[in-house]
DNA sequence: GTGAAAGCGCTAACAT
DNA sequence: ATGTTAGCGCTTTCAC
């Protein structure tokens, strides 16, 4: 591997104006041409480690998840690098598998790395989470963070839940069950509050025995499902708020032998391949995750150009409600 | 941020000595005592550009994929992840969007992250591909290269399509249509084999009309589906070689009208939750995919421990068939 | 077992 | 516009 000083050497120049010309820096047409020519030549790649060392700058990013078994996460990382790599950085995917304690293992190695920037999926609570930064811009996604340090990005997940019920109601339903994720998690509150915002607009009380709460885990979406049609009145519709979930409440249906859209109506969250394959076709809301990813790379490079943390701010993705035949009027 | 010399300071001993603590050289106890006292105090931990200028080792390995939008990369990934994190070593995850292009670009970048191997999927031709390498270990995962200096991880591809074959004839099935990925691929060639071989040994022709190719992509597995159902006398059996190819095929038998396990029998690919979630229930093949991760990884280790790229074998990680009810009797 | 010192390859301050 | 040079933080001879 070369290194400057020989290209320095071959070109007639010294390293220093190697260095500058590489970096941006205009030097004589003629120099110019030399030193393309002897990076050419020596097929010279500058040394990450050495100009990190010297910088303390990486020119490149770490990615935090919980996990990556799920089209949701990966999908980020595939937004986020589409941007990134446009600019010339490069990202560190690092997962955590749900744990807190590797979460922050995971944080202290992004830190000895000096990565530029963060983009994470907290899994530990997120104002702890940002304290661990010192300065390090930050974009949370699927999270809220008082801590005005850093930005978030989120789909609208009021507006997702609020028009899912909506369709429903529109539909002629009223016993409408929803299986809502964990309220450790951040998205269940607000899909919540969709739900129950729809439900008084349209002077419908959300009942008790209707709401379920469970672990985005499709077994839980399945049992929660088993336990809302085995009430005395089951509900005539059903809402799952997550893609597990709904994985979960299909199957269960599918076991009951309800037919979406026949016998009960359902919407579902994401899952949009599984939506399209099913007969009849799911009705879902799906998040722009492409969009999500790309809009936290974009608000990242903001932060980390203008050096401020302070450019933070909260950015809302719009979901759309993916129309199948799974939502049937009744009466 | 401390440095060595800080903790050297604060130890009362030299940079030199607290190096080789910090790197397992055994010193005195006393000494031992009082670096550990300063690193924790001062919480130091080692820049590691200084140290990978220094050792020209990063402690990081690359991994080059295709794409994110599939969870059998994106599983790939977490067993890779959940090998080498143990050893310390950390994952540089690289996309090339199936552009050949692009992943020269990221191998180029990668070299110069100095990795100390690396785990692909390559998209480019295998054999250009492993010749970029000039010595850094590598894993290829779903193909197989001559070239002697690299080791493979797949599937056993072809006893999965022999498999999925033989249990369609034994249930009287000789019309069995086949959906295939490009010959551009590797694997499809080994599926065709194993579907071919399963074929002759029950003394039945593979028809050519009844073998389809194209794209690992849904919409070909959708309209490779309709046209073989158009055929004048259309198989009574479909076997689908691959994620995509099966929820293609499943959306376009559920436009039919036709119902898997009652209408005509299917076997699928991979897509485990997808199966499960239908009714009734699809019989797949599913590749076991955290297995083919950890497998690449410890492979890798070993290679980068021997110092040999000379380790390279060829591992196969066997297939499991998960049995729906997909698969009908006739006669 | 320990320490002094050289040097990995680059960038940036300063001088020209 | 270009060159000289110090030094980023670490590891690694080599001498003790």
């Amino acid at each position: 591997m070369p290194n400057i000083a020989e290209v320095a050497e071959l070109a007639g120049v010294s390293t220093a104006t190697v260095s500058k010309y590489l970096n941006g820096v205009k030097v004589k047409a003629k120099n110019a041409a030399a030193i393309d020519a002897a990076v050419k030549k020596l097929n010279f790649h500058p040394n990450d480690f050495a100009r990190g060392l010297r910088t303390n700058k990486s020119m490149s990013v770490g990615v935090i998840l919980p996990e990556l078994d799920n089209l949701f996460f990966t999908s980020i990382i595939s937004g986020v690098d589409e941007i990134l790599d446009a600019q010339g950085y490069s990202t560190f995917v690092c997962i955590c598998r749900s744990d807190p304690m590797r979460e922050k293992k995971k944080l202290d190695f992004l830190k000895r790395k000096k990565i530029d920037g963060l983009i994470a999926v907290p899994c530990s609570d997120t104002s702890d989470f940002v304290k661990g930064l010192e300065g390090i811009p930050v974009v949370l996604i699927d999270r809220l963070s008082g801590a005005g340090n850093c930005s978030c990005v989120l789909s609208d997940n009021f507006s997702a839940a609020y028009n899912a019920t909506e369709k429903l109601i529109s539909c002629g339903h009223s016993k409408i069950g929803v299986l809502l994720g964990p309220d450790s998690n951040y998205t269940p509150i607000e899909r919540r509050s969709g739900f129950t915002a729809a439900m008084s607009t349209h002077m419908l009380t959300p009942e008790p025995q209707y709401i379920k709460t469970g672990a985005y885990r499709i077994d839980c979406g399945y049992s929660m499902t088993k336990e809302l049609m085995s009430l005395d009145t089951p509900p005539t519709a059903i809402f799952a708020t997550n893609n597990e979930l709904t994985i979960g409440a299909v199957t269960a249906l599918s076991e009951l032998g309800l037919i979406p859209g026949k016998d009960i109506s359902l919407i579902g969250f994401d899952s949009d391949t599984l939506a399209k394959a099913m007969n009849p076709a799911l009705t879902v809301m799906v998040q722009n995750v492409g969009e999500i990813g790309r809009a936290a790379a974009n608000n990242l490079l903001e932060q980390i150009k203008s050096e401020s943390t302070g450019r933070s701010q909260i950015i809302r993705v719009q979901t759309e409600m993916l129309e199948g035949n799974s939502v049937c009027s009744i009466e």
